[in-house]
DNA sequence: ATTGACGGTGTTACCGGTAACAAATACTAT
DNA sequence: ATAGTATTTGTTACCGGTAACACCGTCAAT
């Protein structure tokens, strides 16, 4: 059985209480106390019993993480950089991943609330199904959304501003002379809608007519992108220039392309969304539009850290951060030779 | 405030430890009762607190994951199948990032052990530094070894076959006519060694003259692979066949190759180890061996709860599971058209 | 000498569950 | 009728910490 606190008491005589104070650097305690409780603690080799602590504390120093695909190194990168602020400030993060799935987000979103002092959560829900949240919130619940925001939430979201992603991609086939542009749509999510939105937006300001047949529905993942690019090839009228909802949608457009003997950057230009790792090692380095992850999962996980301690009240409870996309030209759109291969670290 | 077993014993004029019994599905406890404590339970929306649990049963239903890199795709991907096999048995998982860190996952392990039932843990330490982990598992600490082997610990242990992952690499690169072939090694940890005795298994079992300034030092990192094979380039005496240590290491040495205005596949063969995402869909399909993560992290898992339920007692008490690798053609290593392309999920 | 302030320590109760045992009730067997 | 048994519920104590407050000795001010 490990040390406890009694144990150190009792070896040194003295009540819980003054060991308590000892470890925690209560100011009100002996300095010479301290050094022979600590000295003790660390021959004992002491290590407090977090769950008791929590329990008396109400502070568990856990934070929750939802993602939708850990696989995705987008989300695994998010996951670091948010360990890289809740570590210093003594949290540990509890993972989980919902593989898209929306029931299984919310239950475990339920579970993970009692167990931790805050979640930060990429949703995998319609944005409009806001239900369960609202009420989890009402009832106190700290919750940051990053990513993936969802509609009139009284709630911290870190975000990038994805009608801009669409413009930026879309605005930079229409410079390199297209004038008939597809979109492969991510599933009905805000981050989708916006993408997609920007994207007509890009047409409207360009004075070049949204044609629907052009926006087909892909979701988010490299599967659903071969899947919908294959057909579209297959039937024959396929736009020469496709903006993907994000990159493993654009990298397995990119595999149906090839797959039909076509060139990808050549015979059909493709633009992605969100800098996977490895996009400027692929066969055509893909171009994309991308924003700082380090960012976004610091700015999420610092406000998080506030809204526990309670830092966060009034006008300013609910801030709404956004992380500015740039667009990063590489040869997948065919512009050129831009981008050479360059050292990374 | 959340609701407590006393919330729905005060309602329903019965002590805790009926609702208790209700809630955890004691037998014996009156069906009618039951329904009873469970329908104010809902009502309520109770929800057990964790951390209480955890103090009252010693069980908290966390386990710990330690990696030496969250961004690296295979330990996503180890991380994803600990969960499929965790989650569906009511735990949850904490990570912990350690970036390779020795120092840093040596504390980090102390401060999860306390706070869970377990950990899995891909050590970033040299093999032979096993004084730490021999003294917690002493003291009862439940630890399933994953990926990277400590020496002559009594542990658990799920990895794969790394000799094999060394002979496999380099008798490829000997069937295809190769009688210089270099080595990219890792940093100093059981893997990378056992990878270079492969390597020189194989050299042995051909005939061929091992050559200590054919192996060099490059870490497990993608920047490593980079550096060493510029440096081994500028140099200008290189071989025109390398094993590197893993997939990371691979794609930097392919940087640098193409880099120098060399083809990777014609003027330098590679191949690396443990089949990185997107491997296939490089601008030269890596060649590379690899193993199934999907197994590795499920019989990790299993075997970390099974020792959680003292499940594994007497002879056989610290398994070592084995997962064989199996080379996969693609073409850095030059080996025909064999790796074409093809459709994945 | 008395009062008050202060630094340092101990006491008690409580956080929200659960184990172990006691007790009440109904029913069975003799 | 009585003891014995099974079923269901309650009581008490405890898991390992911490908050709030009580307490004690010492010293300075009056």
């Amino acid at each position: 059985m490990p040390t406890t606190l009694a144990d150190i008491a009792h070896e040194l005589g003295v009540s819980k209480m003054t060991i308590s104070r000892a470890i925690n650097n209560h100011p009100e305690i002996n300095a010479d106390t301290r050094h022979r409780v600590l000295e003790v603690a660390r021959r004992l080799n002491y290590r407090p019993n977090q769950h008791a602590r929590a329990l008396a504390t109400n502070r568990s120093y856990l934070l929750g993480m939802v993602v939708p695909d850990l696989m995705h190194s987008y989300y695994a990168e998010l996951l670091r950089s948010i360990e890289s602020v809740a570590r210093p400030a003594g949290f540990q993060i509890v993972v989980c991943n919902t593989e898209e799935d929306a029931g299984r987000e919310l239950s475990e979103v339920q579970a993970l609330l009692r167990g931790t002092d805050g979640l930060i959560v990429a949703s995998a829900l319609p944005p409009a199904e806001t239900k369960e949240y609202r009420k989890m919130i009402k009832e106190g619940a700290k919750i940051v959304l990053i990513d993936r925001e969802l509609a009139n939430l009284h709630c911290p979201v870190v975000t990038t501003d994805n009608i801009r992603v669409g413009m930026l991609a879309t605005e930079h086939l229409i410079s390199l002379g297209h004038r008939q542009i597809g979109h492969l749509r991510g599933k009905p999510s805000a981050v989708a809608a916006d993408r997609f939105e920007g994207y007509k937006q890009a047409l409207a300001k360009h004075a070049l007519p949204f044609n629907a047949s052009l926006a087909r529905e892909c979701g988010f993942l490299e599967s659903g992108g071969y899947e919908a690019m294959r057909d579209w090839i297959a039937e024959g009228c396929f736009p020469k220039a496709v903006f993907a909802a994000n990159d493993p949608a654009a990298i397995g457009a990119m595999q149906a392309i090839e797959e039909a003997g076509l060139r990808v950057g050549h015979d059909l230009a493709i633009v992605g969304a969100g800098k996977i790792h490895y996009g400027d090692m692929l066969r055509v380095p893909l171009t994309t539009v991308s924003w700082s992850l380090a960012e976004m999962g610091q700015a999420a996980a610092e406000v998080l850290l506030k809204l526990i301690d309670n830092k966060l009240s009034g006008p300013k409870s609910a801030p709404r951060i956004v992380i500015a996309p740039e667009l990063i030209v590489r040869q997948s759109s065919g512009a050129g030779k831009t981008g050479k291969t360059k050292a990374r670290r």
